[in-house]
DNA sequence: TACTATGTTTAGTAATTACTAAACGTTCTA
DNA sequence: TAGAACGTTTAGTAATTACTAAACATAGTA
């Protein structure tokens, strides 16, 4: 391979690398996902060892991880029991395992517990702070119904069969 | 203050703490944010030390941060030469300048350098690797145009003077 | 059955990040 | 000008996270 296409490569899951930190990922995860979308073929995992310079135990970990996001795709070859893995290339399917994924989080039973929260305001009517009482009741209101809104539309996508660039366009005319 | 709304007050700003956490934020801005947003008027460095639980130290970087994300508001009394500060409470403007500040953050630098790959790949026609040169400079098209697609929504977005409930609504019978 | 080839788990380490405590700088007031 | 009341910066620490090395588990092969 040429001197120049391996720097390319190179510095291409660098970029990936920096992108999966700053979206709050192991910066592996992104050099791994890097090697499997450059590659034509799918990659075993002494293979990504080799072109990542990362440990089996982390790869083993990171790329299972990718498989939950739907953004590498595990295969097999007949007659090798070696676990291969390629790159998901359809973007928008992964952008909905992504959320999916994340529905089942952390994230998801924080924003119930501010639910809880407005739930029990509303539940304490007519106690001593009564003024107080209806402030919060307001503020939390409100930042549940922009929870509301950004739910909606995340289902939304998710439900979506075919989110694509056409779909992205139609969404873009809106907003102008 | 009665006990009851004390622990709601906690319990809401744990909520804030850990989906502040979960975006990639420190846990104390989501904590700094869920005590301004609380309360009914714009408190300023020292209560927001008593109310967190925070040093001052730690405050005076969170809070600038926040401000910077637009989910803050600065605001002063006369005569007073303390800093207070308020919650943002209209999250779509916020969203907005969240957006805007990560523009210009390592973010957008890692992606320019895959728009750099590209560029490099198509100057490069004609060399030895012919064959493989081609695979990458589709795999990393396509990569390059999906980031261009968000981008263009990102701007339209952060272009808007009023995303609100509607325009989300909007978007939304688009989805169906 | 033992051996080999594989992926996973675990215990410990390195690197990163968020925070504290305290020094510092600035501005107002006496 | 000295002192007080602030916010900011800095140097060090605690907590968290991503990783390595090696033990382990499993399944296929001789």
């Amino acid at each position: 391979m040429s001197e120049q296409i391996t720097q390319l490569k190179q510095d291409f899951t660098e970029g990936l690398s920096q992108i999966s930190k700053f979206w709050g990922f192991p910066k592996g995860m992104g050099a791994i996902f890097a090697v499997l979308y450059l590659s034509p073929s799918p990659l075993s995992l002494d293979e990504l060892v080799k072109q990542t310079g990362l440990t089996k135990g982390a790869i083993s970990t990171n790329v299972r991880a990718l498989a939950r996001m739907g953004l590498v795709r595990p295969s097999t070859k007949l007659g090798d029991r070696k676990d291969y893995y390629e790159a998901e290339t359809d973007f928008y399917r992964s952008i909905r395992a992504i959320i999916k994924e994340r529905q089942n989080s952390e994230f998801d039973s924080a924003v119930r517990s501010v639910r809880e929260t407005l739930e029990e305001l509303e539940a304490g009517a007519g106690s001593e702070d009564e003024a107080e009482r209806q402030f919060l009741l307001e503020r939390v209101r409100a930042l549940q119904s922009f929870f509301d809104a950004l739910d909606g539309l995340v289902n939304a996508v998710v439900r979506l069969e075919g989110l694509g660039i056409t779909t992205v366009e139609k969404i873009l005319s809106i907003l102008r």
